[in-house]
Formats: C-alpha cells, sequence, structure tokens
RNA sequence: GGGCGACUAGCUCAGUGGUUAGAGCGCUCCCCUCACACGGGAGAGGUCCAAGGUUCAAGUCCUUGGUCGCCCA
C-alpha cells in the first residue's frame, strides 16, 4: 500500500498512468452473452470528425455522457457506450488536397484512385488524433467496438440502406436547384448553408422594352447573373406593368429579347415589382421558370467563373464580372440607380464561400415520407427530447422538410451505387450491398455488367459519393452489425441515448429518426437481387403509414432519449471557432488544471438548456476541489501511520470491504451522533445525485457531492472526529476509523462518474476485494436504510448553530483565534441542554472555548456579547471588548427585518382564504416559523433596550 | 418575417408556485492551528429587466414592452 502522498493534488502521471491501463485492460468493454438479460444502457458516440482534434465542446459533451454511462455502469447495468469517427467527406478531402498544393499537385493530377490512396494514407498516419485524445482524457468507451464509417462493415450498411431506399422510390435523381459550393466544388445540402445578413447593394437596372421608347426597371442584388435572365416578371394585379404584360424587353449586354410574364409570387413592393427572372441561378425563378416553361442558362462554371454563356464576360470570376457589369450598364445609361441593401448571403458552413444557387444534376432524398413517421414518434413520446423546448424546434423542422441533396462531387466517401448505361442512360443499382476489399479498403462489389433495359454492356458508375451525414444517419444500427442480424443489435439496440449538442439536432440527430425508422427494422430482408434482368421497377413513394405497418417504432427508434446538451461560448458569447482563434485546448487545460477539475467544472455548469461560458476562476475551483479531496485522503492515511504505530491498528482491520459494509459503527460510552450524522448525509446526497443524472441535472449532482465532500466531510466530519481517531482507547479508535474509511469510500464511488482519475487513484489505495480491477466496476451508492436517519440531521443542524454563533461573537469581538475563553449556554428546551452536555467537548474545541456553562436560565447580557436563535442564547464575556454601537447597528438591522418577517406572516396568517385554501402543511410550518421568529425578536429586542 | 432562449449578488450561474432567494469566484476582517494557503474561520453584498394580470401565495405561471443572444425563412 503506497503510503508516500504528496501535499498537493499532481493529476498528470495519475490520469496518465490510469488512461493507459483503463485503454489496456479493455476495462469496460462490454460484455455481450447475448442472452439478453438484465438492464442494458447502450449509447453511440456522436462520431467526431476523423480530422479532428478534441475541443471543448467535444470535451463538455464527452464528460456528460462518460458521466452518465459511468453511473449506469455502476448501477450494475450492461453499459455499452460504442466510439467511432466519420469520414468527414468535405474536411478530409480539403485537408489532403491542402497538402498536395503544397507540392504544387492537384488531385486531378493524381486522378481518383490516387488521390484516395493519398487520403487513406493521411487517414493511417494522422486522422484520429481524437481518438487518442479520448482515452486520454478518460472516455470509458468500448474500444473494442469502435467504428469507422468507411470501414468494410459500415460501406457495406450505406450501400443497404441507398439501394433499399433507391428501390422504394425514396432517392431520386434529378435536375434542380442545389447550393453550389464553388470553392469545394460540390453541391451541398441546405442545412450546409450559413445565412448571414450583409450590407449590400441594390441595383436598378432599366430593360429596354422593345418596340418602345419604354425602359422596365429591375431591381438585384445579383447583377451578374442577369446575363442567364430568361424573363422579367410582374405581379399580375400591378396597374403599373398591366400594359407591359406579354411584351417583351430586350436584354442589356446580351442582346435577347425575352419575355414579360405575369407571377403572383412577385412582391410587389420589393424595388419596383418587376423582376429579373434567371431560373438557373435562383431558386424562387427556377420554380417560376418551371411554372411558365422558361429555359434555364446557366452563365457559371463550378468555380464561379462566368461561362461561355456569358458571351463577353466569359472567363470573369463572378465579382470581377459583376463589377465589369455595372461599369457597362452605366456607360450605356442603363444603370438608373443603386440604394444600400441588407440582404442575407448564403456561405458554406465548411469553408465559408459565398454559395451560388444553381441547377444541376444531383442525387436527393424524400423527406416528406419519412419526416411524417419521425415526428409521430416523437409526439408519441417513443423518443423523449430533454430539454423540453427542443422538441418543438424538431417537430418544426419535420414540418417544414425539404428534400435533402445527398450526392456530393467528392471524391472521399461512400460513392454512389448506381451505374449509367452508356447506350440508353438507364440507371442500373449495384446488385446487392456486398462489398470487396481493394487495397485493403471497401468498395461495392454488386457490380452490374449488363443494362436490364437495353442489354448494353457499357455502364459506368455514379461519379458522386454521398453526403456523409448519410453514413452518420445510420451510426445506432450500423455500428452494431445492421443489416445482419447481431447479437449487438438484439441487446443494444434501440439505444438507450443520445446526447448531442443543439446545433446538429437537424443534421445528424432527426435524419437518424427518419433513417432509422424505415431501415433499422428489417435486419432479415436484404436488398439484394438474384440477377440483373430482376432489377426492381421503382416502386410509389411509400405512404407513411405503409412504412409504419412494416416496422414496429418502438423497436426502430434510434434512441429512446435524446438529450440536447449546451454549447461553449467564448466570454463574449459567441460560438467558439477554431478559424478565429477563439477555441480553447482542453488538453491545455487538463495539462494545467487537471482533467478531473475540468470534468468537474464542465459538469458543474452545464445545467440543461443553457450555453456555458467558459471561466478559468470556475476551473481553479474545481482544481481546489480536486486537491481538497487528495487532502482529506491524505490526512486519512498520514494519520493511519501515527495509529498504526501507536496502537498496532492496520488499514486491513479498518477498512477491508467486509468492514465498510456494516457502517456505521457505534462509538463506545458515546451516541455516534456525528457518525449517524455522515451516513445520513450521504445518504442523502447519494440520491439526490441519482435523481440529478437521472434528469441530465450534471449541474446539481455536481454541487450536492460537491458540498458534502467540502462542506460536510472535511470542514465538519473529519474536524469534528480528529480526536476519536487518536484515542487512546482502541476501540473508540477502531469504531471511528472504520467509519470514516466507509464513508470515504462511499464518496469517492459517489465522485467516480464525474472526476473518474482521482477516485480510481484513491480506491486503489484502499483494501478492495480480491482481483477488483477498478472503482469503475464497483456500485454506485445507494441510500442504506440504516443510514437514513433524520434526526440525527436535525440535531447536528442544532450543534452547528452553536459553533457559528460562538465563533461570530469571537470574529466580532476580535478576539485572538488561539485565545481559549469561556461561555455560557442557556436554553430552556431540556433535549438542547441535554445535545450540548453530550456534544461539550467538540462544541468548545471546535469554538475555541475554555469551557461551556450550560444553563436553562436567563442570560444577563450586560458588559457581554450575546448571540440568540429560538433555540438557545449564548453568552460571552470578554473584557469590554464588545463595541456598543456595531452591536446596536446590528441588533437593529436584525430587528428590523425579522420584524417585517413577522408582520408579513401575521397577515397572512389572518387570512381567511389563506387558511382555507392553502394546504394544511404550509399553513402549520409557517405558524411554527412565526413563532421562533417571534422569540428571536423579543430577545433582540430585550438586548437592545439593555444595550441602550 | 416566424420561432426559441436569456435578463437573479461585483462576475459566472443555480433556483421543480409555498419558511428569511442560493452556490462558486471576487470583496472585507482574522488566522501559514499538527490533511490542505489549491487552506481555515467570520462577514458584507439582491426593489429577482419594467409594467400589468392570474393565484390564498409569483423570482417561478400569463400578457405587453425593453435589452441581448440564437435558430428557421
Amino acid at each position: 500500500m503506497p503510503r508516500e502522498i504528496p501535499k498537493a493534488y499532481e493529476p498528470q502521471e495519475i490520469e496518465q498512468r490510469w488512461a493507459k491501463t483503463w485503454f489496456d485492460e479493455k476495462l469496460c468493454r462490454a460484455e455481450n452473452s447475448g442472452d439478453g438479460s438484465g438492464r442494458t444502457f447502450s449509447i453511440a458516440l456522436p462520431p467526431p470528425n476523423v480530422t479532428g482534434s478534441i475541443h471543448i465542446g467535444h470535451m463538455l459533451e464527452h464528460t456528460q455522457i462518460d458521466t452518465l454511462v459511468r453511473w449506469h455502469r455502476m448501477r450494475g447495468e450492461r453499459t455499452l457506450w460504442l466510439p467511432g469517427m466519420d469520414h468527414a467527406g468535405i474536411a478530409t478531402q480539403f485537408v489532403v488536397e491542402r497538402m498536395l498544393a503544397k507540392e504544387g499537385i492537384k488531385r486531378q493530377d493524381l486522378g481518383r484512385e490516387e488521390f484516395e490512396r493519398r487520403v487513406w494514407k493521411w487517414k493511417a498516419e494522422s486522422g484520429g488524433v481524437i481518438k487518442e485524445q479520448m482515452i486520454r482524457l478518460g472516455a470509458s468507451c468500448d474500444w473494442t467496438r469502435e467504428r469507422f464509417t468507411l470501414e468494410p462493415a459500415l460501406y457495406r450498411a450505406v450501400l443497404e440502406a441507398f439501394l433499399r431506399l433507391y428501390r422504394d422510390g425514396l432517392i431520386y435523381r434529378g435536375r434542380y436547384m442545389v447550393n453550389w459550393c464553388p470553392r469545394c466544388l460540390t453541391a451541398i445540402s441546405d442545412l450546409e448553408v450559413v445565412h448571414n445578413e450583409r450590407v449590400g447593394n441594390l441595383w436598378y437596372i432599366r430593360y429596354p422594352v422593345a418596340g418602345t421608347k419604354e425602359h422596365l426597371i429591375v431591381a438585384t442584388t445579383r447583377p451578374e447573373t442577369m446575363l442567364g435572365d430568361t424573363a422579367v416578371a410582374v405581379h399580375p394585379d400591378d396597374e403599373r406593368y398591366q400594359h407591359l404584360i406579354a411584351k417583351k424587353v430586350l436584354l442589356p449586354l446580351m442582346h435577347r429579347e425575352i419575355p414579360i410574364i405575369a407571377d403572383a409570387s412577385v412582391d410587389r413592393a420589393f424595388g419596383t415589382g418587376a423582376v429579373k427572372i434567371t431560373p438557373a441561378h435562383d431558386p424562387n425563378d427556377f420554380e417560376m421558370g418551371k411554372r411558365h416553361n422558361l429555359p434555364q442558362i446557366d452563365v457559371m462554371t463550378d468555380d464561379a467563373h462566368m461561362n461561355e454563356a456569358a458571351g463577353p464576360y466569359a472567363g470573369l470570376e463572378r465579382f470581377v464580372a459583376r463589377a465589369r457589369i455595372i461599369a457597362d450598364l452605366e456607360k450605356l445609361g442603363l444603370l438608373e440607380k443603386v440604394t444600400e441593401h441588407t440582404h442575407s448571403v448564403g456561405t458554406c458552413d465548411r469553408c465559408k464561400a459565398i454559395v451560388e444557387p444553381r441547377v444541376s444534376t444531383q442525387w436527393f432524398m424524400k423527406m416528406k415520407p419519412l419526416a411524417e413517421p419521425a415526428a409521430k414518434v416523437v409526439l408519441d413520446g417513443l423518443i423523449e427530447v430533454v430539454p423540453d423546448n427542443q422538441r418543438a424546434i424538431l417537430l418544426q423542422w419535420f414540418e417544414n422538410i425539404r428534400d435533402w441533396c445527398i450526392s456530393r462531387q467528392l471524391w472521399w466517401g461512400h460513392r454512389i451505387p448506381i451505374w449509367h448505361c452508356a447506350d440508353c442512360k438507364e440507371m442500373v443499382p449495384a446488385l446487392d450491398s456486398r462489398v470487396e476489399i481493394v487495397e485493403g479498403h471497401a468498395r461495392a462489389a454488386g457490380v452490374p455488367t449488363k443494362c436490364p433495359k437495353c442489354g448494353g454492356g457499357k455502364l459506368t458508375q455514379d461519379k458522386d459519393v454521398l453526403d456523409t451525414w448519410f453514413s452518420s444517419g445510420l451510426w445506432p444500427f450500423s455500428t452494431l452489425g445492421w443489416p445482419d442480424d447481431t447479437d449487438d443489435l438484439r441487446t443494444y439496440y434501440p439505444t438507450s441515448l443520445l446526447i448531442s449538442g443543439y446545433d446538429i439536432l437537424f443534421f445528424w440527430d432527426a435524419r437518424m429518426i427518419m433513417m432509422s425508422l424505415p431501415l433499422s427494422g428489417n435486419r432479415f430482408e436484404p436488398a439484394e437481387v438474384s440477377d440483373a434482368s430482376a432489377v426492381p421497377q421503382k416502386k410509389e413513394t411509400p405512404s407513411s403509414a405503409s412504412l409504419k405497418s412494416a416496422n414496429d417504432p418502438a423497436s426502430t427508434i434510434p434512441f429512446r432519449r435524446l438529450y440536447l446538451h449546451s454549447l461553449v461560448r467564448t466570454a463574449e458569447g459567441a460560438k467558439m471557432s477554431k478559424t478565429k482563434g477563439t477555441g480553447v485546448d482542453p488538453l491545455e487545460l487538463t495539462q494545467k488544471f487537471g482533467t478531473d477539475a475540468l470534468r468537474y467544472m464542465l459538469a458543474s455548469m452545464a445545467a440543461p438548456g443553457t450555453d456555458i461560458i467558459l471561466s478559468e476562476d470556475r476551473i481553479l475551483g474545481a482544481r481546489a476541489f480536486a486537491n481538497k479531496i487528495w487532502n482529506a485522503a491524505r490526512f486519512l492515511f498520514v494519520n493511519l501511520e501515527k495509529a498504526e504505530a501507536a496502537a498496532g491498528i492496520t488499514l486491513e482491520e479498518l477498512a477491508a470491504p467486509e468492514i465498510r459494509a456494516k457502517a456505521p459503527y457505534a462509538i463506545p460510552g458515546e451516541d455516534g451522533l456525528i457518525h449517524r450524522w455522515i451516513f445520513a448525509r450521504l445518504a442523502a446526497v447519494s440520491e439526490q445525485a441519482s435523481r440529478a443524472l437521472q434528469d441530465f441535472r450534471f449541474h446539481e449532482a455536481s454541487q450536492a457531492i460537491y458540498q458534502f465532500f467540502w462542506g460536510d466531510f472535511c470542514d465538519w466530519y473529519i474536524e469534528w472526529v480528529k480526536p476519536q481517531l487518536a484515542s487512546p482507547d482502541r476501540a473508540v479508535a477502531v469504531a471511528a476509523w472504520r467509519n470514516i474509511f466507509a464513508a470515504l469510500e462511499a464518496a469517492l464511488r459517489l465522485l467516480h462518474p464525474i472526476m473518474p482519475f482521482l477516485t480510481e487513484e484513491l480506491w486503489h489505495r484502499l483494501p478492495q476485494p480480491e482481483g477488483a480491477r477498478s472503482i469503475a466496476l464497483d456500485k454506485f451508492p445507494e441510500p442504506r436504510s440504516n443510514w437514513i436517519d433524520a434526526p440525527a440531521e436535525k440535531e447536528f443542524a442544532s450543534l452547528q448553530e452553536i459553533i457559528t454563533a460562538a465563533r461570530n461573537i469571537r470574529s466580532e469581538m476580535k478576539i485572538d483565534q488561539k485565545r481559549k475563553i469561556p461561555a455560557d449556554f442557556s436554553s430552556s428546551d431540556s433535549a438542547i441542554r441535554k445535545l450540548a452536555e453530550q456534544n461539550a467537548e467538540p462544541l468548545a474545541r471546535l469554538a475555541t472555548l475554555s469551557a461551556l456553562n450550560i444553563s436553562s436560565n436567563r442570560l444577563d447580557g450586560a458588559g457581554a456579547a450575546v448571540r440568540s436563535t429560538s433555540q438557545f442564547d449564548l453568552r460571552i464575556a470578554y473584557g469590554d471588548a464588545i463595541d456598543k454601537d456595531v452591536e446596536i447597528a446590528r441588533l437593529r438591522k436584525e430587528i428590523d427585518r425579522l420584524a417585517k418577517d413577522i408582520a408579513s406572516k401575521q397577515s397572512r396568517l389572518a387570512d381567511e382564504t389563506f387558511i382555507s385554501k392553502a394546504p394544511a402543511k404550509i399553513v402549520e410550518d409557517l405558524r411554527a416559523t412565526l413563532a421562533s421568529r417571534q422569540i428571536e425578536h423579543q430577545k433582540l429586542l430585550d438586548r437592545l433596550h439593555q444595550l441602550e
């Protein structure tokens, strides 16, 4: 048993040692005998991005998950926290392209296969730093079940999901308006576009009306798109323009005649009420173009330069073209005016480039038939959403859902398992979801060789890959072995809980629900087709009713509870951002303060629904807490050595597990109030912590445990029992030691879910059962019936009051801290007098009194300081040290406060409606409180009169 | 434009209709007392954003307004 204990807690070595041990010993591997018995708790790690390193947001998320996971595990449940990573299509491709750029290479120079090879190489070398960091930070994941979205099993799950959804008509391909990122060179989904208000301009441009001298003035924020205009639209009821409808205007610069059309969707109040229509470059115009059969003219290239359709402006970057166009219009006298105009500009979530709305041929997922059942499971309460207000936000999103663009023009990701026939353009899906391993990596194996429509043999696979979130949407079941029917799926699915930030509620949580419901139930029905000729015809989109009947929602939901945690913000309240350098590195913080301290701080701030503003002061407080715990343990071990030497007491006889189990022990010759009290507190706090954790109230659990450990255990319990521990009466010492070790050990288990390292270290310094590996596998304290003791709690509170009153007098009288002085104690209540008598020694010791004279007499306060409560009076006479004026001021303030309180209570009690309507308990309590206030008030008044 | 959240001690935040609204940090005073100065003891500090309303009872529920932040369009 190591006894050398440093004076201050030094977390670095301890944390590294335990992190390694936990990982090496596979401590948190979830056993699965397959019998499915007993309570199960399972949770999937929201997969961090393979390019990522841990940031403070992960740290918060993982602290909360890990705390709950450890708590459930300690409650004896079969517990699985399944970790892994996603391949982060755009981000990873970006990172590798940037590296290549340093060598002067473009991915196109390498070709697709070689580029993929390079990305895998990068992944092997630098991907997944975050895993090492998580291990270092003690995340109690089952690392034996770690998953990656591009590994063969999950690749197969993606193919299977795609093929089923395609077969069911939920995935389709078409030419529609999408958000195009000209930097990433790919389409992105609506969710990946960040809208910001920006001050720009509104340009008013004169379009000459053909065959007249009139001009129609249109207003636009993006003049460069006018090159692709195919109409001008006005509202059908707009009197200003009635005479122009069906005429034509001559599109300036392009010398093209385009029609003036009438459409009710035109906002008459915007600009001049006449708008240019560019169906290939604006979502509203796209819709209008369809209604009026207008041509779509795409005037840009993939990288946002003007293309040949832009005539003289071809080759210019879009904003250069804009400036040139404005200048040219001005020269021609066609620029009416320019005004300042604030409007919303969409940027790429990943690279911040301004997104170009653009028509493009892409793959989409139909969302309405998926969103309806998803909303239903939330409405029906099959998935509980916490905090509750997020539930409404989620439901509203399901309500207003739009189709999801799932294809990405990237080379890194799951390639769409569709082949195109060169002859007849038929789309041929992969024959099945099997994957083959080429150079160690998965790709679709069910390659069709013949076009089922025309019999042609020239089939080429679609070039696009799937949005990373598509594979993330399958995460809760793909990681457990789906589409196979595995023991893990049977045991751990649906998962118990998902914890994520509310910022990915739509990206991930919502999509997971939508994809799980139709897919995760059918484990025995792979979408295989036996031969190419049997490629199924696309069915009608299934109704939500048929989706529902195919699967039981209770068994196909991805998780039973969804907890949206808050975000960590900068001191200014902004979202932390790596690019802005406002991020905080949690590893740096753990280096400085210790992981447990950082975890404690985050947990103590993590009230549901409130964002966290990071404060170094709070981490310092948490570090102090860790140090306090360390030193409490240190006190026990250091003093135990003395007891060993003096009385031959051994740790084994004091703290062996079977000894601890029987605490609290009675102390020979006294009532053992203090010991009964600490276990009563332990019971209350254990219960409070459990209740709080059940409801994700991490801050409440943290605070309760802090209060217990520091306030109750250190400040009162240890101080109180010090003499007993050193007692020459061996029986007294042994009993006291046994109690204090049992209390400490239980407190460590109580604290373990939040502060795993410190508690593991100290737990191992106590005797444990043969073969016990970790506190993490021990039990969370549960209130025992012999711990609960309400009278002890009440009595001890009175003793605390007496000591505090005495200390208060001493402090106000500026009595030397070391100087022992006598005090007089009086109470009309014999039970209180008896309590004081029985505890005279600790009372005197902790209040530094030379004597405590107990009586039932009224105390004469002349020339002395007095503190009174309704239960007792305490008097200390000490020379002429009392400052009369100060004392009078204090009394007056107190009397005033009491008088107001008494008046308010009296008036309430005088109110008939209150008496008749309020619960009896409330009235009763109020009466009792009033009585004791009145006693107190009278005592203070008497005292004041005496002084005056 | 629609929705959500916040506003409580100097700061950061708890507060689940019912006793005198709490915590940590900071502040003031005293103490390096034999586990801990990352400590111990004692204290000061609040018209709970404003105004109405519901209720026997409002920091808490409702309405309106203000300031700040976020999400969706």
